[in-house]
DNA sequence: ATTTCAACGTGAAAAACATAACAGCGTGAA
DNA sequence: TTCACGCTGTTATGTTTTTCACGTTGAAAT
């Protein structure tokens, strides 16, 4: 379906995405392949060849429209669409992700979460209903649903990642520190605090 | 200092770390490379060429000792010495994090938290005890602390970055929506929930 | 005792990825 | 007008990472 772009490059795409908000929210309008290395922990040369792949070009003179730019690598990569997703574990994290989504640009919507503690079904929590997990199935597909994000105790993960795929999640963010066991058709991204940290303090002291 | 194992590798074995944990919790002595492939998502080749790279030998029989394997990585990436942190940005996030690794095994030991609102100051939040932003540069070189967790708002992640390797700070956890510009010998990870979002949108209809 | 078998370790081939190098181009200075 | 400059787009080169393939091993079965 899309093109046959690097996933390196889709990677670091994504992330010149930020920078070039970033650099609009800062009154930039153009901006030099440098200036986006520098941001994104990388080399002009890599920055140009990606922009290669995706086929934008920008002047010698002035480099890089920011805010085109921006929209050029939104629509390649059809970040654009809205997608709806949901949320399983209304813990402390669980809340922090659902109020840290309701300021957002609103290119993700948290349609719904839940929860197995019957204190927190039925009531709106930082701006999204909550409901009991029996009631899954239903909302995921009345809203059409594809991403689901786990915020429970990592006992609890795999159990959640199983209805959730049941339901038709076929993309998990997955905050529960234990690796999840789906099929090979769903995609998954470990968000695990404590492994990034570990990973920091060996690079810190290499 | 380290011996020269590849980064990628290194990545993998972190994370192989926990995939054992997890197995033995669930009683599992021994496991064969595809079992640990299965749920790191890569294949049992890129299993057992990561292990020859720190020499650890399995056998044909019964694969890989589960505890075993687990603190000979702990050794060799020296994750087993307990690393002090500091976090700022007392907000949903911050605090979620803070009672996270309250309860975590003890690799980490979040020493002080920061936050400008002074509501929040001079309180112990999540077991972590609060300070202004003034006393960071005396808590860190009292602590011996090489670690930072930002959890404020992206606007101020910049300056937090600054001052936090200001007071010493080499290693950064940088939860805020922006990429921070930083000097070559700070390592900084990225943990941009939208944008693993995005990542997964993207792969999810390739 | 021999065969079978599944999984290991690893050298070699293949693929993916990054870096370097350079022509081209428009600007501004001489 | 010519030259030097700085940045782009792209090709060529080099490096890293992954996959493949196969010899080896030791328990279990015949």
């Amino acid at each position: 379906m899309k093109r046959d772009i690097p996933l390196k490059t889709i990677e670091r795409l994504i992330k010149y995405r930020r920078i070039l908000d970033t650099l609009s929210r800062q009154g930039k309008d153009f901006c030099y392949s440098h200036e986006i290395a520098q941001l994104a922990n990388n080399s002009s040369a890599q920055v140009r060849r990606d922009l290669m792949q995706i086929g934008y070009n920008g002047t010698a003179q002035q480099g890089y429209m920011a805010e085109e730019l921006n929209k050029i690598i939104s629509h390649t990569l059809d970040l654009h669409s809205l997608q709806n997703v949901i949320l399983v574990g209304v813990g402390n994290l669980g809340k922090a992700i659902l109020s840290y989504f309701s300021f957002q640009q609103p290119s993700f919507r948290i349609v719904a979460a839940f929860d197995v503690d019957e204190q927190k079904q039925n009531r709106v929590i930082s701006g999204v209903h909550c409901y009991p997990l029996n009631d899954m199935q239903n909302i995921v597909r009345q809203n059409e649903t594809t991403l689901g994000i786990i915020t429970v105790p990592a006992e609890h993960a795999q159990r959640i990642a199983d209805e959730m795929i049941q339901s038709g999640i076929t993309g998990i963010l997955n905050f529960a520190p234990v690796p999840l066991k789906v099929p090979a058709e769903v995609v998954v991204e470990e968000l695990d605090i404590t492994l990034k940290l570990q990973k920091i303090a060996f690079l810190n002291n290499k």
